[in-house]
DNA sequence: ACCTGAACACCGTTCAAGT
DNA sequence: ACCTGAACACCGTTCAAGT
């Protein structure tokens, strides 16, 4: 069989099987082979759909972002505030930080690949406008609204990288005599999921207050004594040169 | 020649060229073929040194948590408080939080391995040990300190996972029309030093105000009732049973 | 246009052979 | 004990060949 009348692939096809893989045995079982064994297909087939298996990668990981809610961000359809009230900043921030995590929890394996960056991958970029649009309509100054995507992302990704808690191996002797404190710590895996979530809100919450705080502080239109941040460099403002409001 | 009077090889000049090998050139450039061949071997003579790649991926790993200062945690070197005056925390957890960033900053390839957790490798149980003790002995409850624990490890390894400045390409035609607020986005990557290390420094300072507030609220013994985590499941504080003081 | 098998330069790892 | 070359089952990717 050579060229079939209706195609046996498509982009779609192939970015479901893909992420199906790499969520079942992880990033090192997706090669090239394998997926096109998964799909029916010889190897060298895929090439007719994706230049490298990088670019493959790169529609894997946007699909999954695809999945990230940015409804909280919509400035119209919210009620309690119009335009420059800037109280709504947190709790959309609260949810989307939520939604983030939740998408990337459910595939842990690809998260290394995404917290690369957005690229040019469009539903990233899609998230990262919509981040930055909502806090600076909330009043933060340019500055502060592009640290406040990176810090949110920082914590996101990082919560999603890998368990805290499957990270200590169920073993009562690897702990014993040289590590004081860590007596129990071969139970948390049993724990797993209710230590690596409420780590994930608490830290969650902790930011928020803490940038409340700041909020409070700082205003709206001034830039520097940033309060405690002392030894912070001064980051420039440069996502907008003028803005929406 | 095969078995050289005087050995080649070590696991630490192994290690050492490895970790070189993936700062310069990613993870992805490390096979156990070229990095035998920077060593001027062949490719099997690391299986005299480590059983698997992994193994010596491991040692690489550990071998950056080995660059984390943890001095801030010694209880005895510091003045201002004796045992459970609980002030120091928020500074011990800064200084430490700093270095920790630096160490890996210093390897940002290598972070995607070692963010799975501390596994069986010392320095990093050696730093786990060392947090959770600090937080204990300031006086945060068993189970608040394991989950600062793992939420610190959340940001700090997702802050030094990638850059957020530099994951958005220097491309202005890419952000014109489609994404609203992100027309100076294609400078970010001028400014990445600036930006991540702004974004990670108002973050910690976010963080550590946020746990302060809840230090206070809480006190030093109920684990109920933890303010506004309303949706969080409650932890348990699995790292030990009867604490060291 | 879209699939195939053969081929290229790579992988991690095993193993018998050398000293 | 510690190194070697040969070999195994894999990789990503290219390409000529088929319809």
């Amino acid at each position: 069989m050579a060229r079939p009348r209706t195609p046996l692939l498509s982009r779609e096809r192939i970015v479901e099987a893909a992420l199906a893989l790499v969520d079942a045995e992880g990033l090192e079982a997706l090669s090239t082979r394998r997926l096109a064994a998964e799909l029916s297909v010889s190897g060298p087939s895929l090439y007719n759909h994706f230049a490298t298996k990088d670019e493959l990668l790169d529609a894997v990981v946007d699909s999954v972002m695809g999945e990230v809610d940015l409804g909280m961000f919509a400035p119209d359809t919210r009620s309690g505030g119009g335009a420059g009230s800037g109280g709504d900043w947190r709790t959309a921030l609260r949810d989307w930080a939520r939604s983030y995590r939740a998408a990337l929890a459910g595939h842990p394996h690809i998260v290394p690949v995404l917290a690369q960056g957005p690229g040019r991958r469009p539903n990233a970029l899609r998230l990262a406008d919509a981040v930055y649009g909502c806090l600076v309509e909330a009043g933060w100054p340019r500055g502060q609204a592009t640290r406040i995507g990176a810090l949110m992302r920082y914590f996101i990704t990082g919560s999603a990288l890998g368990s805290f808690a499957a990270g200590f191996p169920e073993d009562v002797q690897l702990y014993a005599g040289d590590y004081p404190h860590l007596g129990e710590a071969h139970r948390l895996a049993e724990h797993r999921r209710a230590v690596d979530e409420g780590a994930f809100e608490t830290g969650l919450e902790a930011l928020l207050d803490g940038l409340a705080l700041r909020f409070e502080r700082g205003g709206t239109d001034h830039n520097g004594s940033e309060g405690p941040t002392a030894t912070a460099p001064t980051a420039p403002s440069p996502h907008s040169v003028s803005g929406p409001a």
